[in-house]
DNA sequence: CTGTTAATATAGGACAACCTATATATTTAT
DNA sequence: ATAAATATATAGGTTGTCCTATATTAACAG
């Protein structure tokens, strides 16, 4: 299927570690978070992969209870998550200056 | 080669449709700018086939002088850079309210 | 206990965003 | 005229972001 506009795909990692600097959450309440921001919520193929990823980067650690698994920041997850807030805020600063 | 970090590429596309909202520039010009934001000049395999998309989508048009093109926003083009740029504010608004 | 639901997980595929070449055309300098 | 530099272009490869399945496990209701 070809895409009519521009895609919009892009940072869900950056976007998870944002989220999860200010709240630790679940995976799910992850996916409706981005939901909510996104229109739609990421089916579970692409929000597990992802937490996965950043698993193994150890950026974030995860603790079960029950079903569920709480995800927080590691160390170098709080480290990661201010160099790239940066990176972003040095790219995309004035999109937001004018809205 | 693995990356460390996460990973911060993504809106190719729409950073250019942005840069080009507010002023006609030439691919060497948005090259140039992305570099001076993200720190890595992007190269022409990066910059020329994204330019080729969205002038195939008639959301850019270029015209040539000598062996420059400049390009500028077509019709649907500012409409869409309307409608993406509200996306991402609400993507990622909170993330500029905070530094 | 058993069936359903909720949360997590993985496999496999499409596509944009990046790269490294390599090539062509125009302009500029020698 | 010729060489070097500049701007544009395309081919081909890797990776992250998305999807659609399909499967597993824990909680919960009957």
């Amino acid at each position: 299927m070809k895409r009519e506009g521009c895609d919009m795909r892009g940072f869900l990692s950056f976007q998870v570690l944002w989220l999860l600097s200010r709240k630790r959450m679940t995976g799910e309440a992850l996916a409706r978070e981005l939901g909510r921001r996104r229109g739609e919520k990421p089916k579970a193929g692409t929000i597990y992969p992802a937490l996965k990823d950043l698993r193994e980067k150890e950026l974030i650690e995860g603790s079960r209870s029950g079903k569920e698994v709480s995800y927080a920041l590691t160390q170098s997850g709080r480290k990661e998550v201010r160099r790239a807030t940066l990176y972003f805020c040095r790219c995309f600063g004035d999109v937001f200056q004018e809205s």
